[in-house]
DNA sequence: AGCAAAATTTGAATCGATCCAACGAAAATG
DNA sequence: CATTTTCGTTGGATCGATTCAAATTTTGCT
């Protein structure tokens, strides 16, 4: 390992290769930002020199502090950094983020952390010139983080209320009410609601005054769009049992266990995610259920898998890649302005709604 | 916009708030380092004054550069940044990288570009520790540039026989073999195989020479083992069709078109990656031939999606969470010796496959 | 050769923090 | 009361580069 040209670890610094070709640090450092402007054989010296000592070019983190800019942006969650990678609706979003950071150039930093303390550390210390926040579990806590290094940043599909935060999301209200209004003109009179997280590490059913003290937002919100809806048909929405899941597999097994526990269960399934209406048509195959024949659903997101399962899913979709794009543009294009933008969604109709049986 | 307690854009730095609050830079640095150390008199000052002036906490550009240390691994690419939430194989992988970074609470940046030119500048100025290099089309440059960096770097599924850089990679050969090897123990004795790239932006049939000036030794290696095994029951490789793709829909599509053209078609697919044989089974299932009845396909990877097609995919399985891991492992491991591992890979039997007809 | 213009090179200042040896003051000890 | 400890604070040095005004060398022209 010992190598004959350098004695000690300490890594080869633009001046030490300044000082081995006898120019200064200042035309050094020309050689490799603006090569036109040195002469041919003080480059060719300096080059020669940076190759002898090893030199593997200047350090971003010297240039860093001078430039002031990092051209990166981070995405944060409070997730494990592998939701990037397993979650189908992080998956499209992060595509679409993606593209628009390939399109200008710019790199991207994924930041999460298992545990609040770490969480807040590295945000604090993430080298990004704005944050993307991914709002799941932990939203409110991760967006006063972002916004305590001032630096740009924006939230996507906003849990909180708080106008003085920049958030891109979807009109959850409208969406739930589209979900609903699609099952009740089918004839359905008799609803389940697989419900996202209300609050931090919870799940079962949830009572009014659990869906009323809310920390997400968004939840509420579009349990509040699904039983506007079927108030309007006479429903009574106090019957109709909202579970809460954690967004996997194993609390939506345990919702839908209870769920068809009852005398009589429901005929329709109003899920506030994909992923959580997949599991179902999952779970439901397994139990022999037919949908829709015996049972319609309804997600929500519009991720690819939705068109692609067994029956394809109707869905509310996101217009994701859109948010993603508006997402780093908000970054990039950051006027110190806090904007909210809230897009519309759409109702797309596939096989897994359908009237009820009779 | 106009703020009333700052003047002008300039960013709040550390000094300004120890101004004000009229201590040194340095307790003012103590106050947010190791708050533990200083009087909590002059601690509050301090705060004080920081949230009165906006700061945003210590500027980590500042502390990088004294630290020395990123705190984050670089993942690299030639193809476009989406490429890793896209690409099946590059999810698991990424998943897995993911999950070894926050176990060790280290960040991840994602390198990639469009262009070379961008490509060399985005490593070149990457803020990271390390790097873990995917090699698929332009490996070999994006590992020389990595290595220019003199920072740690390992190259997963290396294509490059070079001894001098530290890859972790599986047995191409004796993979490509057991799969071969599968199909000739049913029976199949007529084969096409399709192939990921040999070389840049190129697809179609492959010539026996062209294979043997191949830019990627894993495609090759791969194609060694097909021929080795195909060979050893007496076939003439000569006359088993070779088409190179380019890993994407489009490619592996015209390659099926021109095999299946041919008088007397294939039993038997050999596939270089579960990406094309997935979409080799759509395409067959478009045509009405039956897998396996008609024709048998395996795979090479081993994602996940391999187990959930129609029908689930025979493929032969690299030990994705593994490499990632080890991956990983080299770099915050990095002691400076450049180790080459190859993993085993191991042949799973699904229903893509069965005996050919008659 | 003589002089202005153009091309290169220099070296100090800067980016925003952390670290640490040295120092002063307060508290503990003999 | 003198002396040691302990505690908190200070300010200079440092991390590794870029930038720019000023100094210097070259080149161009007569």
């Amino acid at each position: 390992m010992a190598s004959l040209t350098a004695g000690n670890r300490r890594p080869v610094r633009l001046a030490d290769i300044a000082k081995a070709a006898g120019v200064s640090h200042g035309t050094a450092s020309n050689v490799f930002s603006r090569p036109e402007i040195v002469r041919e054989e003080v480059r060719e010296r300096v080059k020669a020199a940076a190759e002898a000592m090893g030199y593997g070019g200047p350090d971003p983190k010297g240039r860093l502090l001078r430039a002031g800019k990092v051209n990166a942006i981070g995405v944060a969650t409070a997730e494990p950094l592998s939701y990037f990678f397993d979650d189908p609706f992080a998956r499209v979003m992060m595509a679409s983020i993606s593209q628009a950071c390939d399109a200008t150039g710019a790199g991207i930093s994924l930041v999460s952390a298992a545990n609040n303390e770490q969480l807040a550390w590295n945000i604090q210390s993430a080298l990004v010139d704005g944050f993307i926040v991914f709002c799941i579990e932990g939203g409110s806590r991760l967006v006063e983080l972002a916004r305590e290094r001032k630096l740009p940043f924006v939230a996507l599909d906003l849990d909180s209320e708080d106008g003085a935060v920049a958030a891109i999301g979807v009109d959850n209200i409208a969406g739930a009410s589209l979900a609903a209004r699609h099952l009740t003109d089918l004839g359905h009179r008799r609803f389940a609601v697989l419900a996202l997280p209300f609050a931090d590490g919870r799940t079962g059913l949830v009572s009014p005054e659990q869906v009323r003290s809310a920390t997400y937002a968004g939840t509420r919100d579009r349990l509040t769009g699904y039983l506007q809806e079927l108030s309007r048909v006479g429903i009574d929405t106090s019957k109709v049992p909202v579970y809460e899941t954690a967004n996997d597999a194993a609390s939506t097994k345990a919702a839908l266990e209870t769920i068809f526990a009852a005398k009589e269960p429901p005929t329709a399934i109003l899920a506030m995610s994909d992923k959580i209406a997949l599991v179902t048509l999952e779970w439901l195959s397994a139990r022999k259920l037919n949908v829709p024949n015996d049972v319609s659903i309804v997600g929500f997101d519009g991720v690819p898998e939705a068109a692609m399962s067994e029956p394809p899913l109707t869905t509310i979709a996101q217009p994701i890649a859109e948010m993603g794009r508006l997402a780093v543009k908000a970054i990039l294009e950051s006027d110190g302005k806090v904007s909210r933008q809230l897009l519309p969604v759409e109702l797309i109709v596939r096989a897994s709604s359908a009237p009820p049986r009779g």
